[in-house]
RNA sequence: GCUGUCGUGGUGAAACUUGGUAGACACGCCAGCUUGAGGGGCUGGUGGGGGUUACCCCGUGGAGGUUCAAGUCCUCUCGACAGCACCA
């Protein structure tokens, strides 16, 4: 019979869902095992990407669950978000119509993979009963002030027509529109505020054990911890006075002159009725136009304007000119600097422009510096000069007197800064989880009552051509009452940011129907944290952090019990491929390629470099088109086999052949010895003394069990398991060719060695395993059965081969028996006809004797 | 610039935890067998150089070092990728 992956595997896909062997309770007596996947964004349709997290989960999810663990493996949506609305617009329906069509669609090719996910616990976060509870946490971190309303400088992005988060702005673009630059706004919007647990988040970093160290490092600097100090400048002619933050209080004395952001609103007010207020207000006006991340970013020549205004040097009493400068951020530190030219380049570039003195204050050991000289900032150690008491001290030790001193006068004091800033949660979006707040012209802004939960996103209303959200149009969503006074109210039209839905999802599968509140605790207790968490590295600061976060914030509003949500974390490679383009088409599908030419126009195709699959590059290979061809098994080993998870891999259309034909093989050994292998007994042990070539085709086996379980278990090495398990059926293949007679013992080994290979192979590939172990004639289900564990006597041999070496270089190799002592290898190895021959006669210097490994002569 | 990861055959990769036979396993390629052909299957070969064989020399980006022994440890250096980036 030939293997037949279409009709086996919807067999047992049936089979086991009519069974629905993956549907998981609460068992206190089992030990638990949440395994997660990163839940997708119902697109319309999973690509490899997809593939590859979800197969990867799946092996492991199917691996625990043979070893005894009760094994939680949920699946759900992260429904809410701005593709919805973009694809209702063009298709002229509605998001939620479009959402549930592609989530219906995706599940489908999700369980034609094959994998074990329990259907039951699904959510999909754009369901009224996922969002009120998130509503309601809302709610409660409004009231504890975690959730606040400031108006300010936010990220806007014209394509999304929606604010964005730090996080998500790359290199100055929207992380949607990577060709959309994100421009400044000044605008109300909704915060989280995250600063408050940036310490402590930024603290456990060290506890994360089992992340990737990459992730850690980049969560470690996206937070940006600085020790520093703030500086108290008075404004001259004034009573005002200007906080500054500095890591280089040391250089204080050198301060020449001050930088403000152009967006700090203390500039405005400072040049009112100033000969200069006109020149600075179009300088602000022109350089707030420019990207943010252009005007502030390395390469942009530094540009300022003198503001008409002077600040005093608190320790040395000069006037210092008070400047408008593009390089200065807003959102760090005080948003103004002190500068100091003569020790930090930025400052010392601009000073040249603008004609501002310099004043030496670090003096190197080794040599003297003049002002007058200096082509660039003096940036390194060395001994305070001009620095009135401080003069003679290490420039390094002297930062903690210098702020000691400015403290004992109250005008300074020690500080820590971070990088990180609020997240801004507010999205101008229709389809995300409204912001429950209320505004009442008498009251202000007001909570939902919490009996009024949740605040239903209108499902029938138009949505706008163009974009933008149609909430601020529609009264039937924002007409209401005033909690307090009852009189006409309007609601909050701004939505969450989809990423505070994905902050917690993972806690709500442990209870995904709970009524009474968001997470039931006796459940979540049980069954959080996630054990293993499996996604791209992509979301190393957005996902990965704000989770971080939002645990913290669970577990002071008593929902958990715990500050970190996932124990071990694996960051899986992306899926790559190389590019084909044409001349005059640009780039082509695979189906537009054949014999290297496009079939449009018959130019030869240019092939590109090998890069992550995408629609736009259209190097993508659709799962489906597999499944069709080869079944899912084949997707599934030839994911696994071709690199290590967490690398990249690069999509090879001859290694899913190779994949296949390995299944094919696998299928063929027990197929064509189907009648021996069905007769022969079980291994029970009892077979009495191996020996030969049976004896060590029953060794490979135990072997393989061993190498197997340790790849899986520590490592997830499944590329290097499946080379295990090649070997194995090589090595039964090698012995039934070579074996003349077969007697019932030889086919019980063989037949142990079959068995094996199914077991081993069962999480990898579970289709072809469960209906090889079918015909090898169990009833039970592999989920259901135990992980094999090997015999340590099988893995015991008498003689073992000891590589001789002279002088490092392997010459020859002995046999000798296990047992043997050092000295007796020793004089073995001297024996030994090649090495005498070799050392001809050479003075022995020195034999090191490596127990059972080898001997290495010196001569 | 800072931080991190990584450099091994024609290709994907093993060996790295513990310094001890470099290239397992596969893809590709070559040869042979099988088949009416195609496909498929089977057997053998496949790092580079030399030699008729036996076998020898070289080889893990490069240069040093430690060691009886280095892909693995140390120092320097070159290159690739990723993240952050005028962070005061």
């Amino acid at each position: 019979m030939k293997y037949n992956p279409q009709e086996i595997e919807k067999k047992w896909q049936e089979f086991w869902n009519s069974r629905g062997i993956f549907r998981t309770t609460e068992d206190s007596l089992k030990e638990k095992y949440y395994l997660l996947e990163m839940f997708p964004y119902p697109s319309g349709k999973i690509h490899m990407g997809h593939v590859r997290n979800y197969t990867i989960g799946d092996v492991v999810a199917r691996y625990k669950r043979m070893q005894g663990k009760n094994v939680l493996h949920p699946m759900g949506w992260d429904a809410f978000g701005l593709p919805a609305e973009n694809a209702a617009i063009d298709n002229n329906t509605h998001p939620h119509t479009w959402t549930y069509a592609n989530i219906e669609n995706m599940k489908s090719q999700l369980k034609r993979m094959g994998f074990s996910y329990d259907w039951d616990r699904e959510i999909a976060t754009c369901d009224p009963e996922y969002y009120r509870w998130e509503q309601l946490i809302f709610l409660k971190m409004y009231e504890k002030g975690l959730a606040y309303k400031k108006r300010t400088f936010v990220n806007w992005c014209e394509s999304c027509q929606t604010v964005l988060a730090k996080e998500q702005v790359e290199n100055g673009c929207c992380w949607r529109h990577t060709d959309e630059e994100v421009v400044l706004k000044e605008m109300d919007s909704w915060y989280f505020k995250i600063t408050d647990y940036a310490e402590d988040i930024l603290d456990k970093c060290d506890d994360l054990k089992g992340w990737p160290e990459r992730v850690i490092t980049m969560q470690r600097n996206w937070i940006g911890k600085s020790y520093g100090s703030i500086i108290k400048f008075p404004l001259a002619d004034s009573s005002e006075v200007i906080d500054v933050y500095t890591t280089r209080p040391d250089t204080l004395f050198g301060a020449t002159f001050m930088c403000f952001a152009p967006e700090h609103p203390m500039l405005k007010e400072m040049v009112k009725g100033l000969p200069q207020e006109k020149e600075v207000l179009s300088f602000i006006e022109r350089t707030m136009k420019v990207d943010s991340f252009i005007r502030t970013s390395d390469f942009t020549a530094k540009e300022g304007i003198f503001t008409g205004r002077y600040c005093i040097n608190p320790v040395t009493n000069h006037r210092m000119p008070i400047y408008a400068a593009n390089f200065v951020l807003f959102d760090y530190g005080t948003g103004a600097i002190m500068s100091v030219p003569a020790h930090d380049q930025r400052d010392f570039e601009f000073a040249k422009k603008y004609n501002i003195p310099l004043i030496l204050v670090i003096k190197p050991a080794d040599k003297d510096l003049y002002v007058e000289e200096m082509t660039m900032a003096y940036e390194g150690e060395g001994i305070l000069v001009n620095s009135g008491i401080f003069n003679g001290r290490g420039n390094i030790e002297a930062k903690d007197s210098i702020t000691e001193h400015l403290n004992s006068r109250g005008i300074g004091h020690k500080t820590v800064n971070f990088k990180i800033r609020d997240w801004n949660i507010s999205r101008q979006r229709y389809w995300g989880a409204p912001i429950p707040i209320i505004y009442c012209e008498r009251c202000g802004a007001l909570p939902v009552d919490e009996k009024d939960l949740p605040v239903r996103l209108s499902i029938d209303l138009n949505l706008r051509q163009g974009g933008g959200s149609p909430l601020p149009f529609e009264p039937s969503f924002y007409d209401t009452a005033c909690p307090r006074c009852k009189g006409q109210a309007r609601r909050e039209t701004d939505t969450m940011d989809t990423f505070v839905e994905s902050s917690w999802y993972f806690n709500r599968y442990a209870c995904p129907d709970y009524k009474q509140g968001p997470l039931d605790r006796t459940k979540v207790d049980y069954w959080m944290p996630v054990d293993q968490y499996i996604g791209g590295i992509e979301h190393a600061i957005l996902h990965l952090l704000y989770s971080r976060f939002y645990t913290r914030v669970l577990k002071d509003l008593g929902y958990v019990d715990f500050k970190e949500p996932f124990v071990n974390l694996l960051t899986q490679g992306m899926v790559c491929k190389e590019t084909q383009t044409c001349r005059t088409h640009g780039y082509l599908f695979p189906s537009e390629v054949e014999d290297s030419r496009c079939t449009k126009c018959g130019e030869p195709v240019i092939t590109g470099s090998i890069v992550k699959m995408s629609k736009s590059k259209k190097n993508v290979v659709d799962p489906n088109d597999l499944v069709d061809r080869y079944g899912a098994d084949t997707v599934r080993i030839f994911c696994l086999f071709a690199s290590p998870p967490e690398r990249d891999l690069e999509w090879n259309d001859q290694g899913v052949d190779g994949a296949f034909r390995f299944l094919n093989r696998v299928w063929r050994l027990l197929d064509d010895n189907l009648q021996e292998i069905s007769n022969a007994r079980p291994f029970s042990g009892a077979e009495g003394t191996l020996t030969g070539e049976l004896k060590g085709l029953h060794r490979k086996t135990h072997e393989t069990i061993k190498k197997v379980t340790v790849d899986i278990e520590d490592r997830f090495h499944f590329n290097t398991a499946i080379s295990a398990i090649m070997e194995l059926v090589n090595e039964v293949y090698k012995y039934l060719n070579s074996a003349a007679d077969k007697d019932d013992q030889a086919w019980t080994v063989i037949r142990e060695s079959i068995e094996a290979t199914v077991l081993l192979l069962s999480p990898l590939v579970p289709h072809i395993a469960e209906e090889m172990y079918r015909i090898l004639g169990h009833d039970d289900l592999l989920l259901d059965v135990s992980w094999p564990s090997y015999r340590g006597e099988a893995l015991e041999v008498e003689k073992i081969t000891i590589v001789l070496q002279v002088n490092g270089k392997v010459r020859s190799r002995i046999d000798v028996p296990v047992s043997s002592t050092e000295d007796e290898i020793r004089k073995a190895a001297l024996e030994d006809e090649r090495l005498v021959q070799f050392l001809d006669g050479k003075e022995i210097r020195k034999v090191i004797v490596v127990k059972n490994k080898l001997v290495n002569v010196v001569a």
